[in-house]
DNA sequence: AACGGTTCCAACCGCCCGCTA
DNA sequence: ATAGCGGGCGGTTGGAACCGT
């Protein structure tokens, strides 16, 4: 079908903002906030395109916005979520908080593409570069992994059921499951149900029902990293896994699929 | 200081998807 | 069922900043 143009081309600025189309944009904002992208340049007084706005907003004057390096626990998630879920930069930027799809996409284009590959690791598979032997590499993954990946099934199956219910593609703006099977079995799967808020409310619950007592999840707990070499608590693992909540058989409640529709959009926060 | 090459990232572009009439 | 619209996404680009000679 066809389309029209999103905005009057002939009639807006292009390029670097100034200081002073920032200031109005941020201040129509404040006022009015966000949404309806299209009429918002005529309201705010402004000469950009509507997406225009909404990329200088969401990409740079955001107050919620962290700037600065990315740390080292950032980097490697970036990568198991990379490995996860692909070029899904505003779902992995939905694990960051702070970070725009933009940056991560940048970040990772300049600098762990560049990374990954020094360590002789190919960006786009997560595999090594010279690799031929994948599949025996993954039969002798631990346990734990063979449990996790049982579940990954699990959720999979899930998900193919709800959507052939629904009669949605399996593709798309979808996450692809199955990758998680072969390239990141640690990466904990509870990060596709949840927001990262919720999900750390219930950590706590769940640590404080387990110990009697509050206490503080580690940064790699607190992203859904419970089984990481990263996690410096060790505690949530051990109640996940050995607790209330097995990841084999029927236990996989913790993750809400026995009482929840299974929702791929819960992943995007923005 | 001047120059050329490289890196980085803000911004743009085109396409896709969901919603609504 | 279909067309149109608005919003969002991933890929790409242009130019500023940086670096080495």
């Amino acid at each position: 079908m066809g389309r029209s143009p999103c905005c009057e081309k002939a009639h807006t600025n292009k390029g670097a903002w100034t200081k002073e189309e920032d200031d109005r944009l941020i201040a129509y904002i404040r006022a009015h906030g966000e949404g309806c992208w299209r009429s918002l340049p005529k309201a705010a007084g402004l000469l950009r395109c509507g997406k225009s706005c909404r990329l200088r907003w969401i990409n740079y004057l955001r107050p919620d916005l962290k700037r600065g390096n990315f740390t080292e626990e950032e980097d490697e998630l970036i990568i198991k979520l990379h490995s996860l879920l692909g070029n899904k930069w505003s779902l992995i930027a939905g694990r960051l908080p702070g970070r725009t799809d933009n940056e991560i996409k940048n970040y990772w284009n300049t600098h762990i593409r560049r990374k990954l590959l020094s360590r002789g690791i190919d960006p786009s598979t997560h595999r090594p570069l010279n690799d031929t032997n994948s599949a025996q590499i993954n039969n002798n993954n631990n346990n734990q992994e063979a449990t996790t990946i049982s579940f990954a099934s699990s959720v999979k199956q899930e998900l193919d059921s709800n959507n052939q219910k629904e009669g949605k593609r399996s593709s798309g703006s979808g996450v692809v499951v199955e990758v998680t099977e072969e390239r990141c079995p640690d990466l904990n799967l509870e990060l596709t149900i949840s927001p990262p808020h919720q999900e750390a409310e219930d950590n706590q619950a769940l640590l404080m029902k387990h110990n009697g007592e509050r206490r503080s999840l580690c940064f790699a707990c607190s992203l859904g990293l419970q089984n990481s070499k990263d996690c410096s608590c060790g505690i949530v693992g051990s109640v996940i896994n050995g607790g209330t909540s097995s990841s084999s058989g029927s236990g996989y409640d913790f993750l809400g699929l026995k009482s929840a529709v299974l929702d791929y959009r819960s992943l995007e926060m923005k």
